[in-house]
RNA sequence: GGAGAGGUGGCCGAGUGGUUAAAGGCAGCAGACUGUAAAUCUGCCCGCGCAAGCGUACGCUGGUUCGAAUCCAGCCCUCUCCA
């Protein structure tokens, strides 16, 4: 029995390759963690999210508990089972959606108080009502409940979320640890708070260490500061965390973002862009972003990406998709983010082989050089 | 043959004297999307021009008026109902 471990097999400066073991199965690091908000990898079935290289996915505890509700998932066999999908699942614990929907929000020391986007009633999250509900979820890893802030709020704002976050931190890990069953077979991560500030994020470091993760997420980030700042604030925010566990950016994010966040030292990789990207018409290449809405390509015979191993590039064309887009047909939804989560998986697995090849350096600057040059 | 309704920009469809190059929707063209309130959102969308602006435009022709998509006359066409 693996609760949970991390080995790292090589590492080339910062960056590392390795797998977290656990019991419904290993996760290769560096990972991109396909997003499955409500319950399902919008678009995709659990097999196709499966077969396009994904170990582990992400589920939302803001939405499930709304809506189908954990009680009722729990009385259906946990999450897993419910979606079928058996291996790991990260469960994320709602702090993102207090900013997101923060007109929606009041917070205070107890937790968050909010209304449901769903039919407007008033619900609350607490630290210890978040890891209940990643409990009953059957999540495999639970990240604690932590609340970000704008990069612009005012310092003090950034302190006080930060410093109260860092309070949440050991009321989730302390909820977590009466988990029992749960507890025993599965893993918790504190979230790093602090906005770009450094001391802000050291203080941050260093109460989460000091309570003890399983591992360490970089959070409140890529929310809307740019990549330069997002960059130079992982330049010192990610050495912070515990070399020897896993380290999670959270969020994160295109793909250069991903390949300069690894050659930092980052593990561990969600984002919702390849597949709402896909939704929206944009196809991820090692070329960079095509918006296969674009006239040009409505006569266009070669795949999305030409030389791609992927289901909808080994069937089907541009033009074809083009017009499935066009058409708002489900089937170029599904394309497009099948296509997407191979190219963020492949891309993963190309990573890792560099890190395992000590070539990091070149393998990012030859595809950052590649993949901004159109 | 009789009665009625109507012809508006690629399509649908507002608009009944000036603030109308003409609402809105669709189609079209492009952009955005980073722990998913997203199969979503934003911009452009008569022609020429960077722009000010100029030209052309609400079935056709003519008229009323300082001014007409809007009022009048004739003509052409479409639809509904009655014979």
């Amino acid at each position: 029995m693996t609760r949970f471990s991390f080995s790292i097999s090589a590492a080339d400066g910062a960056a590392r390759t390795g797998i977290i073991a656990m019991e419904r199965g290993e996760i290769r690091t560096p990972a991109f963690m396909p997003v499955g908000t409500a319950a399902t990898v919008k678009a995709m079935r659990p097999e196709e999210v499966r077969a396009s290289g994904a170990d582990i996915i992400l589920g939302n505890t803001y939405h499930l508990m709304l809506r189908p509700g954990a009680e009722r998932v729990a009385k259906l066999g946990g999450l897993h089972r419910f979606i079928g999908w058996d291996r790991p699942i990260l469960t994320d614990s709602g702090g993102y959606q207090v900013m997101s929907l923060s007109d929606l929000t009041r917070t205070t020391e107890e937790g968050v108080r909010f209304k449901s986007h769903l039919d407007g009633s008033t619900h609350m999250l607490t630290p210890e009502r978040s890891i209940e509900v990643q409990r009953l979820l059957g999540s495999d890893i639970v990240m604690a409940f932590d609340e970000l802030v704008p990069t612009t709020s005012t310092a003090d704002e950034q302190r006080e979320a930060m410093e109260r976050s860092m309070r949440w931190a050991k009321r989730s890990r302390d909820e977590f640890d009466l988990g029992g069953e749960h507890a025993a077979t599965s893993a918790i991560f504190g979230i790093q708070q602090g906005a770009l500030d450094a001391s802000l994020r050291k203080a941050s470091a260093d109460a989460l260490i000091d309570i003890g993760f399983d591992g360490y997420a970089v959070g409140g980030l890529a929310v809307g500061e740019g990549q330069d700042a997002m960059l130079g604030c992982l330049d010192f925010a990610v050495d912070m965390l515990p070399a020897d566990r896993p380290r999670y950016l959270m969020g994160v994010g295109k793909p250069g973002d991903i390949v300069e966040a690894v050659v930092r030292g980052v593990d561990m990789f969600d984002c919702v862009l390849p597949t709402r990207s896909g939704r929206t018409g944009q196809a991820f290449t090692a070329d960079g972003p095509l918006n296969l809405r674009n006239a040009r390509f409505a006569e266009d015979a070669e795949p999305i990406e030409p030389g791609c191993p992927c289901p909808a590039c080994t069937s089907f064309s541009r033009a074809y998709v083009h017009h499935l887009v066009k058409s708002g047909e489900i089937l170029g939804a599904m394309l497009m983010t099948q296509h997407n989560l191979w190219f963020y998986q492949r891309l993963m697995q190309a990573l890792r082989d560099a890190i395992a090849a000590q070539r990091i350096g070149a393998f990012a600057s030859e595809f950052l050089a590649r993949y901004r040059r159109n």
